[in-house]
This record gives C-alpha cells, structure tokens and sequence, in this order.
DNA sequence: CCATAATACGAATAATTGCTCGCATTCAAT
DNA sequence: ATTGAATGCGAGCAATTATTCGTATTATGG
C-alpha cells in the first residue's frame, strides 16, 4: 500500500474500493476492472485510489487476499463442532465445504473463472498454506498408521490434486469435459483417490 | 482462419507468422504478443497477418494447436517401443516423458508459464483428450482387474490431477510450494496416487 | 480559530495496441 | 501479353486505460 490510511475516512474509503472491486470482478470479470470504473462504482475519485495503491495490481491482490479470508472463515464456521473423524469423512467433509462455498458465492466464482490459477501466490495461497499444513499435521500424527514416504512430495501432489481439480470444475460450469459430472461425484473421486493414495503406504510398509 | 492460403507463398507465410508468434511468446510470454511485433519479426506486414487471422485470439490459438500436436507426436516417439506393461510402469513411463518434454522445450516451458491452465480448452485439450480416452480404454479393457466405479468422474479427477500438479510443478520453477521436490519425486507420488486409487477398486468390489 | 497536514478530486495525459483500408505487387489462367 | 484474382503492404485510426498533478476540501493539534 502506497500510504497506509490515518483518519477514519480514509480507512473507510480503502474499504469501499476494495469492495467496488470485488463487485467489479464479480460482474464482469478481471477485463472489466479498469481503475477508472472501481473508482466511479465506489463514488470516489480515481487520484484517491492511486493515494493509496500503488497501482492496479496492488488493488486486485488486496481484493484476493479479503476473498482468501473469507474463504477460510466460511470454511472454519463450517467446520466447526465436527469432531475427530476417520480421514475419509474428514477429506469428504472439507472437500464438500470448499466446494459448496466456493459454488454459491459471486466473487469466489468469478475469481476462480478469472484469476491464473495456477499462480496462487496471487490468490490463494493462504489456503493452500493452511491445507497442507493440516494434513502434515494429520499425517506425522498418525504415522503408524499411514507411514507416507517422502511427505513433503506427497503433500505436494494430494493439495494440487484436489484444488485444481476442484478449480477446474468450477470453471467448467458443469460442460466441457466435465459434462454430466456432478459435483458430489467428483467430490467423492478426490476423496477415494486421497484415501486410496495415503493407504497405500501401509501394505507398502 | 479468415481466409484459407491458397498459393505456396502464402502458405509459407502462415507458416512463418505462426513460428514468429511461438518465438514471441517463447521469449517474453503472452503479454509480448502484439500482433505488429509477431509481424515484425516475421518480416511480414501486419495486415498480412490479419488477413489469415481474424484476430490476435485465432493466431494465438494456431501456436497452441502447433504446441499440442508438437508434444503429441514427441510422446509418441518416446512411447515407441516401449510394450505392454502394468500399470504402475507405463503411468510412470508416460508422466516421466511428457514432464522430460515440457521442461526441455522454451515454448513449452513458456506456454505454461502463460496460458490459463485452467481453461485448456486453448492449449491442451487435445493432450487431454487423448490421455482421458486412453484411459478409458485401458481401464475398460481391463474391467475386471481394476472396476473403477463411476469412470467418468474417475478419469475427470485423475487427468485433471495430474496435468495440473505437472503444470503447477512446471512453473514453480523449485522455488515456492515445490521448494527442494524433483521431478521425479513428483513423478513419484502421481504415480503412486493413481495406481492406489485404481487398485482400490479392487478390494472396494 | 489558525495552520498545517491529510485527504479528495477529476480532467487531462501519454502510451499502448488491435485492427482497417487504399494502394502496390505477384501469381495463374487464357 | 493480358487481365483478374490473390496476396502483400504499412501508415494511421480509434479506442482503451493506467496514471499524474494542480487544486479544492476536510480533519487535527495547538
């Protein structure tokens, strides 16, 4: 940020151009977000939002980094009085969570259909910090029973796996090559495919 | 393509346009594409360009097909010669080739660097396609072995997953998420990843 | 109140760039 | 050779858009 907001109006203005924004996005995509049409959506002039972003790109970070929030507070509310579980209701669980979440929210939908998805540093990477941390949690926890070889790897493979399979059906909207695939179904696929994956490793012990 | 080239220079024409563009966007990715640079370096005028081309996305789209059918047919070359094996191995062989050819390649590499993976619909679908219907092939013909439940949302996980978590190692250059994993270590766990998730079926039925 | 810093404004700028169009050149068929 | 079609040219148009800067307004400390 160019000049970190002092008075009160000031953080209230950064607010409503971060909010335009994302409403921006959500509407017309990233094409659509010209600084000019952020700054007349949010009633505020277009020399106030280069007081405080340095440029575009500075905007449309801190837009994605108050989307990841929210993701990962959906997510935590939603997960919340879900106890201990066997890890493939857990995976389901979280999977269908994110999945729904990420389903029936316009700005998450449009960042998903917009955003270079395979370049999280811009987007996502809160969430994908928080996924593999939990499961390397999970796994070193229960390394009895799932003594996975060469964790850091295969953290690498299962995160990227799932999200950007989720990404990509999202995006696909249900034609293209996931025609006739419902949610669930592939909900229930990264599941087994995951739990067959850290499985695995015990016969191979 | 506007209008088809009819005469041998013309043709060659397209032919250098395309190969100028590849070059260009080998060079300083997707966003040094203007269409009077790729005209430039062609020695050819733009207007020539633009009656070939309707617009810079059809030109664009020409160098994603010329990129697709060029790893197609270097996948084939490798694959020859290589027999009937299990599945573990020829998962590995394949993943092993394709990640060997897109690394080695300045096109390639900047092609991922670039597109919107996401959206394979410009660039890789017919690797996709070709790798789903291989798939499906295999696991049909070997149904009784491996009864994969609900086929069409498996291969739309595990092709996704794998092209994907390619792509994503691919561009990550070893630093960020991937810090310290090889190639072959990723090779490793999407090799391992599917054949669980295959076998699992097995002992699921 | 006053003075000074902070904030807000928005017309204008400057640069980029996709694409067109009128004209020149080359080919192919007769 | 001739002629019409195909091809090629490239300066310039038109539209977009990120960013600046001189000015006006509002807050805050003394």
């Amino acid at each position: 940020m160019r000049k970190a907001p002092s008075q009160a109006r000031s953080r209230a203005l950064v607010g409503d151009l971060i909010e335009a924004a994302a409403l921006e996005i959500a509407e017309g995509g990233l094409q659509a977000l010209t600084t000019n049409r952020v700054a007349l959506r949010a009633g505020i002039s277009v020399g106030s939002l280069y007081q405080y972003f340095h440029d575009k790109d500075e905007l449309i970070e801190a837009v994605s980094a108050v989307a990841a929030d929210r993701l990962l507070a959906a997510l935590n509310t939603r997960m919340r009085g879900f106890g201990a579980h066997d890890m493939r209701s857990t995976t389901r669980k979280v999977l269908t969570e994110v999945f729904d979440i990420l389903q029936n929210d316009a700005l998450h939908r449009e960042m998903l259909r917009n955003f270079d998805l395979a370049r999280p540093g811009v987007g996502f990477a809160t969430l994908e910090s928080v996924m593999t941390e939990a499961m390397r949690v999970y796994l070193l926890r229960n390394q009895a029973k799932y003594p996975v070889a060469n964790l850091p790897a295969a953290l690498f493979v299962m995160v990227n796996a799932v999200q950007f399979t989720m990404a990509r059906y999202l995006r696909g909207g249900g034609g293209g090559a996931a025609g006739g695939i419902s949610a669930a179904q592939v909900v229930a696929g990264l599941t087994d495919m995951l739990t067959a994956y850290v499985e695995s490793a015990v016969r191979a012990a």
